[in-house]
DNA sequence: TGTACATCAGTGAACGCGCGTTCACTGATGTAC
DNA sequence: TGTACATCAGTGAACGCGCGTTCACTGATGTAC
């Protein structure tokens, strides 16, 4: 194929990182290898470390990237105050498909296993940090923390389980704990 | 060594599923190997086939133990009812070290990468609805099933992040809900 | 109860596959004159 | 503005390592007589 303008290549790299930013969410960072990465972005392997350094230093970049889309779809949604607008961010939180998931449920098993420094675990801290802060900001007291860690959960539990009903439930529990708890 | 007593087969093979039960519950499935395990039970990697059909199936079985485990040091702490009840439960839950740990923060995404009819999804499933059970016996509503998502959300993100006062933080707030929330 | 043989738990080396990473190569882009 | 050369994004084959799994072997246990 030979060379590419600088703009494309500039593009490429953005597709990859939203590629792998999606398919890590979906199926966790180890599951999916560069060449699943690199052909779902409409490249082949070999070039992958023209861009990145290494598989790990991708993963931090993606990791980024879906907190910012993830945050992105919060911030959007962000009206009101105190128990109202909890259960409207956990309503929203609950329902967000792959693309635009939050990382936090999906990923946070395989950073628990990344290095201690590692930009991987920056970026996750970074974007429970914000999360967090975002969540809990309006509250007297910890109820955003609580609220977090109980969708958080729900995440969990509903990809590890092929119990629909199950999950619907503990989804459906969550935020009338959310409606509830203001 | 030569051949070895059933019984010393037996109780082997016992120690090797409470060892797998506890690095897997510590480390994840996939990031300890054959020889980890087996060498962590006194044993050479090589004598494990005789025993289990795969890891997968070892897997399986030392979830089912790990959940066995968990959910009797729940039951042994199990008193009183409603938001009292709840909230000694959560404080349990979130104290407990490795080898009384529930796998359900840190297997979920493992389990979710596996296959659907696979026993390891089973095993996971069965704890899931043991715990959802025990912990949403007495409430008219679903505040337990609420509180398990929390439980669980605090405790994946705990071990995916270095900042400990966060975590603190954020556990202390699921027990605060737990208390309020009855 | 003792003896001969079969079984099979455990050992350690080896196999094979997947995957992250490297490398020689191509040829269009970017640059120097 | 055109031409010659250097650069380097992308390609596809190959490398090397880790790990799950297999296998030939050992020798104590279990069993048949």
């Amino acid at each position: 194929m030979g060379r590419v303008s600088k703009e494309q290549a500039g593009k490429n790299r953005e597709k990859v990182v939203a590629t792998a930013s999606e398919l890590f969410r979906r199926r966790g960072i180890a599951a999916v290898n560069i060449t699943d990465i690199m052909s779902a972005a409409s490249l082949t392997h070999g070039g992958f470390y023209n861009q990145f350094g290494s598989k790990e230093a991708l993963a931090a970049e993606a990791v980024e990237f879906a907190f910012d889309k993830a945050l992105e779809a919060w911030r959007a949604n962000d009206r009101g105050s105190g128990r109202e607008r909890r259960s409207r961010l956990a309503r929203l939180y609950l329902r967000s498909a792959a693309p635009d998931a939050c990382p936090l449920p999906t990923l946070g098993s395989e950073v628990a296993q990344s290095a201690p420094d590692s930009d991987l675990r920056k970026a996750y801290a970074d974007g429970l940090t914000q999360f967090a802060d975002l969540l809990n900001r309006d509250a007297a007291d910890d109820r955003g923390l609580a609220l977090l860690a109980a969708l958080v959960g729900a995440r969990v539990l509903r990809r590890a389980s092929n119990d629909t009903s199950l999950a619907d439930e503990i989804d459906a529990a969550v935020i009338a704990m959310s409606e509830r708890d203001g």
